[in-house]
RNA sequence: GCGGGUGUGGUGGAAUGGCAGACACGUUGGUCUUAGGAACCAAUGGGCAACCGUGCAGGUUCGAAUCCUGUCACCCGCACCA
């Protein structure tokens, strides 16, 4: 048969789509199988040759576990609140909600046209009003439990999308997605709690199946520190607490380090000799960026408090007290002490400022550089705690503080609250109200979803307000508490409300009295596998583990964590190996390669162009191997003769099945299409094959190129789908070989091969070595030590 | 600095202690063709050879791309987090 694939792609995706052939079943008798890919942001771009591999890739997962009998749910839907549409939308004077409606029409259009199994009956949009209705519910549930509160505080602006970043959302310094400066603004934000989450978010990964690397970077996002607060008395009379997770250095604390922004600060000004130094350079470290100040990380500054010390509890020392941009408001209290011996950062400050440092850690060389290794090392000038080791000393100095009252064992996280506020148009509206009378006052449930008003221009406000807030008649509401008047936030949420919960709404997607059911919940959550990009390990994935958490707690989900196995694709470069833009010219269009190659063409391409967790560059020239293999299989229609079995072929067949199985289970997709093509090749020196051996090849290639497989499935004259039937099965014993060529090392360098049974005994193995002419030969004269031999594979002779 | 990862032919990549380079691209030669950016056949890590070859240097082992120690280079994430 000849591979027509412009009819083939059509013809099924068509047959597909009217038996309703993927649409995950009611029957919850059934085991169920839930796969899922990152759902796409509709942009105005379309798809990018990118989006392809971790959607064919799940697709093969979703196609072979259908045919292995389960209930698979493989969903699509539209993460379609966002920037870019709304920035489009402002320079084009036309609604955000129309450009998504077009954006999402070419992107379901090309999607398509890839032959993926979705189950579009279930599909969803994010700024449907029938969906953000939830994910406002899911805010109110939030805030009433107490973890959505307002807080004043600095936040990262973009200047140029005029708009509240999440530090998330802030690469580099500069706007994650237009690459502008970020500033620093005072402003009164919505955030989430997540930090009530942190210690959980880091358990409940042990026993989930995600990649190393995504663990690894999600503990390290979080920054687990273990360490102790410690009381420092000061000659002003007040007390400061500083956080350090060295407490055993406590005798060598030389000076003390508070951030300029900390309160005490201002409450100390009167008394200090040097306040309008002080006060200038809180004013330079505010005007910074926070990439300003880590930028300089060059050179320490500071100033140092005059007029007031603090008191070493240990020695009753007085130490100098400084304010430094290297300290963080944010951070633990705010104020660390500083121990220059053991400490590199304090060791810069000190050398610069002049201040004693004070070993109390041997084993470096304190005067040169900060010794900081905690595993060698004994302490020395410190009293009680002289001898021991870090750790030891660690244990004793937090009790000793305990006792005293003086400090407490503490834990600390770099991860922050999330902030949830954007003073942006296209976004769910927050469903809260404020009254002068009553505060924050949430709208009832029953009168969800709050849906965007009509206004006359998107654009955001110099001043940082939502357009939303130029529309009075909206704004100016009542409260629904006393009645009174009353005004709307004007504030929309992150694009990240939306994907937080979206893999929920796919259980049971057309719900009008909850999220989706209990049942539903039940019977499909956790997700069994999603996959996606490395980009959204820190925002999507730990927000929406957050949510589920959440959800959790209040009884909506039944599972702890809404993932049971995560894995990432590597992104597809272009063809010179650098990341495919606009601006380089290297962008492939996927709708040019599958008309040059067809659907499947470019499937199989993108899941043989290398390990799928690795960037791989595009091969214009490569991607013609695949086609070319797939010619060769419809070309295998003129080989078949009858039924039954090829004997020369049957061990191939079973050790094809069992490696195409296992391969796709490890997301090893190179190798199993490289398996199949070696089988190929195969039945082509062999001339021959029969029509159920045809029917098992094209089963195997069917999650891979699934149009191709059904017509030739239609040629061998059947008429059910390929895509519903059952998975081939393969039986062990006859993956075997009956006999091997085995390997004939001499002091275990290659000298020969020699062919045996493969239930062939160590002897009769070694047997058949010596009796190879050119084994013999270099044996000859020399003494056997040892002789090895590992069954099937080889054997050697170790002489001397 | 911390965390994760990678290093193999001309190229993408196989092989996770047992015949390095599966599978494919490309290249060369050939067949068929009016033609070929088609198809098919053959060869293809280097070297005339003995041999040499998985970033580099050691080690363990009968045997190492694979395990261990050290080292270099590159990529990704975080980064003054006390």
């Amino acid at each position: 048969m000849r591979y027509e694939f412009k009819t083939i792609d059509k013809k099924w995706q068509k047959r597909w789509e009217e038996a309703h052939a993927f649409e995950a079943q009611s029957d919850r008798s059934k085991p169920k199988y839930y796969a899922l890919v990152e759902f796409p942001y509709p942009s105005g771009e379309g798809l990018h040759i990118g989006h392809p591999r971790p959607y064919t890739a799940m697709d093969i997962i979703a196609r072979k576990k259908r045919m292995q009998g389960y209930n698979v749910l493989f969903p699509i839907g539209w993460d379609a609140f966002g920037l870019p549409t709304e920035n489009y939308a402002i320079k084009h004077k036309v609604h955000p909600a129309d450009v998504t409606r077009k954006n999402i029409a070419h992107f379901t259009e090309q999607i398509k046209a890839l032959g993926l199994s979705f189950d579009w009956s279930r599909e969803i949009n994010t700024s449907d009003p029938s969906y953000y209705k939830w994910t406002q519910w899911i805010f109110l549930q939030l805030f009433k439990r107490g973890l959505a509160y307002k807080k004043e505080m600095a936040v990262n602006f973009c200047t140029s999308c005029k708009v509240v970043l999440a530090n998330e959302e802030v690469v580099g310094g500069v706007c994650e997605r237009c690459g502008s400066e970020v500033v620093r603004k005072i402003k009164s934000q919505w955030m989430l709690k997540i930090t009530d989450y942190a210690q959980r978010l880091i358990d409940d990964l042990e026993g989930l199946d995600f990649i190393e690397r995504v663990k690894a970077q999600e503990i390290n996002w979080i920054g687990r520190s273990e360490g102790a607060e410690v009381r420092f008395a000061t000659t002003a009379g007040d007390d400061v607490v500083v956080y350090t997770t060295r407490p055993d250095t406590l005798f060598g604390a030389t000076y003390m380090v508070i951030a300029p922004e900390h309160e005490l600060v201002a409450r100390w000004k009167e008394r200090l000799a040097n306040a309008g130094e002080v006060e200038a350079y809180q004013k330079e470290a505010a005007r910074k960026s926070d990439f300003e100040r880590t930028e300089l990380v060059k050179e320490k500054t500071g100033v140092r408090l005059e007029g007031i010390s603090a008191i070493n509890p240990v020695n009753g020392k007085e130490i100098p007290i400084f304010i430094s941009d290297y300290v963080l408001a944010t951070y633990g209290t705010g104020a660390i002490m500083a121990v220059p011996a053991h400490d590199t950062r304090d060791w810069e400050f000190a050398k610069k400022f002049g201040l004693p440092i004070v070993e109390v850690v041997a084993g470096g060389d304190v005067e040169n550089e900060a010794f900081t290794d905690v595993e060698t090392g004994k302490l020395v000038n410190s009293s009680f705690l002289n001898g021991l080791e870090v750790k030891e000393a660690k244990a004793k100095i937090i009790e000793w503080l305990t006792e005293k009252g003086l400090g407490v064992r503490k834990v600390n996280y770099k991860l922050r609250d999330w902030v949830f506020s954007r003073q942006r148009y296209w976004g769910e509206p927050v469903p809260l109200v404020y009254c002068e009378k009553c505060g924050w006052v949430p709208l009832p449930e029953e009168s969800l979803p709050l849906t965007l008003p009509e206004v006359e221009h998107y654009e955001p406000t110099d001043t940082g307000e939502s357009p939303l807030a130029k529309n009075e008649a909206w704004v100016n509401t009542t409260c629904p508490h006393c009645g009174g008047p009353a005004k709307r936030e004007t504030d929309t949420m992150p694009n990240w409300a939306g994907s937080s919960w979206y893999f929920l709404r796919y259980c049971d997607p057309h719900n009008n009295g909850a999220l989706a059911s209990k049942e539903a919940l039940d019977y499909w959550m956790p997700v069994d596998w999603y996959n996606g990009g490395m980009e959204h390990v820190t925002l999507h994935l730990l927000y929406s583990r957050f949510w589920a958490k959440f959800l959790y707690d209040i009884g909506v989900l039944s599972c702890k964590e809404p993932y049971q196995k995560r894995t990432a694709h590597g992104m597809i470069l272009g063809e010179n190996g650098e990341k495919m833009s606009k601006s380089r010219g290297n962008v492939i269009n996927p709708e040019v390669v599958i008309a040059d190659y067809g659907a499947d063409g470019l499937r199989l391409y993108e899941m043989f162009i290398g390990d799928f967790e690795k960037s791989a560059p595009w091969s214009q020239a490569s991607i013609k191997g695949c086609k070319r293999f797939l010619d060769r299989v419809a070309g295998l229609t003129d080989l078949i003769r009858g039924e039954g079995v090829t004997p020369s072929l049957e061990a191939s067949f079973h050790k094809t099945i069992k490696k195409v199985t296992e391969d796709i289970d490890a997301m090893k997709f190179n190798t199993a299409i490289a398996a199949m093509m070696a089988l190929v090749n195969e039945i082509y020196e062999a001339g021959t094959l029969t029509r159920n051996e045809m029917k098992t090849l094209i089963t195997l290639l069917c999650p891979f190129a699934p149009h191709l497989a059904e017509e030739l499935n239609e040629y061998l004259g059947e008429t059910t789908l390929l895509s519903l039937a059952p998975w081939p099965t393969y039986d062990e014993a006859k993956t075997k070989d009956e006999r091997v060529e085995i390997a004939v090392q001499i002091g275990g360098k290659l000298r020969g091969t020699v062919s045996v049974a493969a239930s062939a005994s160590r002897e009769e193995m070694l047997d058949a070595a010596k009796a190879d002419p050119k084994i013999k030969e270099l044996l000859q004269g020399k003494t056997i030590v040892k002789e090895i031999a590992v069954p099937v594979k080889l054997v050697n002779f170790v002489v001397r």
